[in-house]
DNA sequence: GAATGAGGTCACTAGGTCAC
DNA sequence: GTGACCTAGTGACCTCATTC
């Protein structure tokens, strides 16, 4: 399940890119529009399918997602091409397979080192947490879970989701 | 795009730093004139080009070189020299990747903890606000949509720039 | 009282770490 | 190499002080 957010007063803050290849089939991804994937009740990460853990890199995926990229990016490493078509599915269960294409995917969804500009913030919108967690989606979050300081939240934050 | 607005009665106040360093590109941003950067319709960052908040340490900024800003006067913070050859551009998009340079340009355009003096007043010159609504520049704001009260101002700010 | 900048706050992410 | 967890910032938003 896909859901597409519209531009709303919520996105003000946000700055639409200006797509760069339109024939490219995630050129959607660019759009200022926020693709969230749920299961129904978790965000899911737009490379894999794992849970997402945040908005890394411009894009919301899981640590390992995240992870996977960052080192590709820092080493500037070159997978080996793929052996088979270079159309792999990523998906949770078989994601380390393929290098390549799970390179490739992190990419096509739209991952960059500069693209997850904080300020951009298409992050979590404004509110979500909340939203979701009244709408059942999320594990309920009250303020004090939330928390002072950086530990509490962020200890609240591995078990957002059930 | 840059406005370079002349001296007038407005800037009677604004007392003209020595140049330093005429050979360095960036001498111009400490003669006597206000260089306001628009990219069409927005008050931009002298540091990293992203949308000023307002006139902060003596220049116009973003609220994230703001806080940069502050953060490095407050803690006296040494960053760890800039690896490559200490002239990384700094844009909104990769301001984070190099303290060292981000430092260093807003000390290069004029930010100093006692630069933002606010009698110097030479932040957002007097009726630049109106001026620029007046000239389409900036989305018109009205005296009540300014509002009574911080509160109302602010929520105003937020959207001042379409 | 309105305008507005300095400084504080804290939700949030980039990048580091290390058991696996 | 992977990814769960950690640390060090980052910046949007807030409060308060100051100026007009």
């Amino acid at each position: 399940m896909t859901l597409v957010m519209s531009p709303d007063s919520s996105y003000g803050r946000y700055d639409a890119p200006t797509p760069t290849d339109v024939t490219s089939p995630v050129h959607r991804e660019r759009e200022p529009e926020l693709h969230i994937e749920f299961d129904g009740t978790t965000v899911l990460c737009r490379v894999c399918g794992d849970k997402a853990s945040g908005f890394h890199y411009g894009v919301h995926s899981c640590e390992g997602c995240k992870g996977f990229f960052r080192r590709s990016i820092q080493q500037k490493i070159q997978y080996r091409p793929c052996t088979k078509n270079q159309q792999c599915s990523i998906l949770r269960i078989n994601r380390n397979r393929c290098q390549y294409c799970r390179l490739k995917k992190c990419i096509a969804v739209g991952m960059s080192r500069d693209a997850g500009c904080m300020r951009d913030s298409l992050r979590w919108p404004a509110g979500t947490h909340t939203q979701l967690a009244q709408e059942g989606r999320l594990r309920a979050i009250s303020v004090r879970q939330m928390g002072r300081g950086a530990h509490a939240y962020r200890r609240a934050t591995r078990s957002y989701f059930a």
